[in-house]
DNA sequence: ATAAAATATGCAACCGATTGCATATTTTAT
DNA sequence: ATAAAATATGCAATCGGTTGCATATTTTAT
């Protein structure tokens, strides 16, 4: 049984009467170290239940390991998605994820933005809050080149990098598509449209409208925050209109699903009084019934690819690395909720 | 503009004409230092963008403001939740938090705990992978007194400080209710019974069976890993019965929703032929068709409550505190897909 | 006015690992 | 056998705060 002690490599270095140096060097596997007493070092970390200490190493070598993420909140598929893809990635790597939730207040992401820094993690991946407009707080990162990243919500600015999705093309597929189907009147419940990702889609359906020769009606834009309570005020406010529209294109699929349930229990066939298409694909957008046409939202590979790059810039000392945006691709999913008779561009 | 340079205590105190210790006492208010010098020192500070440096003072103090968290997955509804009241209450007493998804893998759970040890974590929330069998990759916590805490998937080690819900007490509920309604051939579908949360579930179904005189049929229990694929495969053999169960309680309300809406698709009339209960109360089991009965499981709470349990503990020095478990409440929700007709224990 | 107490500041060791440079030892070449 | 080169190990400074103890300064009491 070993001590109930931490050991440090000086113990180490007692019992076999050598430097601390050496042990040191040996658990890193320095060439410079005789292959015996390698051997005889890490046997006796082993043996005395040895594990370095984080705190000392970084302190000396000014590198922490260590990866922040600040996202909206923790509790949605979404980010959880997102959080999955980068923590595959940076654990892979050999990093480890500090992890903090900004409750999509701009105060407390600056807060939290504040924390990353005393704890100097190697870089930062953020997803906006959605009330966020001054971003002096990420000042300090740029200063100290430390890599910060966006993901998804992201600065409209070239010179940070971010990995998104075209979400003007999706809003603006998702619209053509209800068009399509035979739509005239379109709703779209979205969100916040200070973020890039609620204002694209929206000129999206907004673009798409105009392409296709439909006016742009301001009485048929719901800008919410996409919660359940805001899902079923719109649903009430819709079912109020008159004449009653006929395509609904919601930021979200689990506000959609709140809508084309409630809606069908006002009476309404869905999709043939009123096609709806949701966003995310969610698991929840295959258990409604009838099933929710979305588009599909690459979470996973999104947290992939944003860790996948910061990792590149963290191993590449070539500072001089541009910015780059990477755009993932989202796809249209037409399932049983939009789907009236087949057209252009169909896919299951 | 301030420097490029970050800045120690050292710079605070040259500019000052200080001592650094001075200048770390009056970062740290201590009361021995003069409330000028305190004063012109914060501004100093603030003013030359001073941070300190958390791996110095760790290596100093010895402790890390830092707890660890190592959960099954991450893009979970459930485990969202959890990590949501986790780190609200965690960041509230001042602590950041580092977090690894072992992916259902027993091997990662014992790589990441190490990784957390070596981290020098505060304290450590688990909720355990579905393998796990061997647990001495926890002693380690034991042997240095770092509290140990788990929840909702835990080690049934009266040693062990844990929050978990009364699994058994929800599997009997759920089952009683089926029975209530009617039913007399219950199908339970679950997960891996190793672990307490399946195990527990698939005792109370079939305490209530027995309870009720109804025996219990081993056909009638499907262990598996709750997918989607599973929960595919578990719809065809049940159409295959004969005669076809009348009941179905599932461990997962995604797995249940998925049954639900393939039942249905087979003709099956929910609740009437087969009445459905879930479990978790997801976000999911309110947009199924008909709405899903499930049991509502504190996953925020459950979070809240393991992390405030960790965080008292660390503030007593109190060694001597004993291990305890907490159990939350959870409660049956009868929605439409077993709700047959008026009985004992309704609630909406 | 002087001693005692209270207040404010500084010195220096320490936390545990890393690393440039110096030194000791062994191997190889002449 | 001796010098040069290669290999292996150690010394000591360093990272940036923290803190026990000593010391200097001011305040209070006698």
């Amino acid at each position: 049984m070993s001590q109930d002690k931490i050991i440090t490599i000086y113990d180490i270095a007692e019992k076999l009467k050598l430097s601390p140096s050496t042990i040191s060097r040996g658990l890193q596997n320095n060439t410079a170290v005789n292959a015996k007493t390698k051997k005889k070092i890490f046997d006796t970390a082993n043996e005395m239940g040895y594990r370095f200490n984080t705190f000392a190493r970084n302190l000396r070598t000014q590198n922490t390991n260590t990866i922040g993420v600040i996202v909206p909140r923790l509790n949605s598929y979404f980010i959880s998605a997102v959080l999955a893809g980068i923590e595959k990635v940076i654990n892979g790597a050999g990093y480890n994820m500090l992890i903090s939730q900004s409750l999509e207040s701009s105060e407390k992401e600056v807060e939290y933005t504040k924390t990353m820094m005393h704890n100097r993690v190697d870089g930062l991946i953020v997803t906006l809050a959605a009330d966020t407009t001054n971003f002096d707080h990420f000042l300090p990162f740029v200063k100290h080149h430390i890599p910060l990243l966006f993901v998804d919500r992201v600065i409209d600015d070239e010179n940070y990098s971010k990995v998104v999705i075209d979400n003007s093309k999706s809003g603006y597929d998702a619209t053509t598509h209800l068009i399509d189907q035979g739509c005239k009147r379109i709703v779209h419940i979205t969100g916040n449209t200070l973020r890039n990702v609620y204002r694209d889609r929206k000129l999206g359906y907004e673009k798409a409208l105009i392409d296709h020769g439909i006016p742009v009606d301001h009485e048929l834009l719901f800008e919410t925050d996409l919660t359940e309570v805001s899902a079923l005020k719109s649903v009430v406010k819709i079912l109020k209109m008159n004449p009653l529209p006929d395509g609904l294109f919601v930021s979200n699929d689990f506000c959609a699903a709140i809508c084309l349930k409630k809606l069908k229990q006002a009476g309404i066939k869905i999709p043939e009084d009123m096609a709806i298409v949701g966003f995310n694909n969610d698991t929840t957008s295959r258990i409604t019934d009838p099933a929710l046409s979305t588009i599909n939202y690459p979470g996973q590979e999104m947290g992939e690819a944003v860790a996948t790059n910061l990792i590149n810039c963290l191993s590449n000392k070539d500072i001089s690395a541009k910015a780059q945006t990477i755009v993932l691709k989202s796809e249209l999913i037409v399932r049983e909720s939009s789907f009236r008779r087949e057209h252009k561009p169909i896919k299951l």
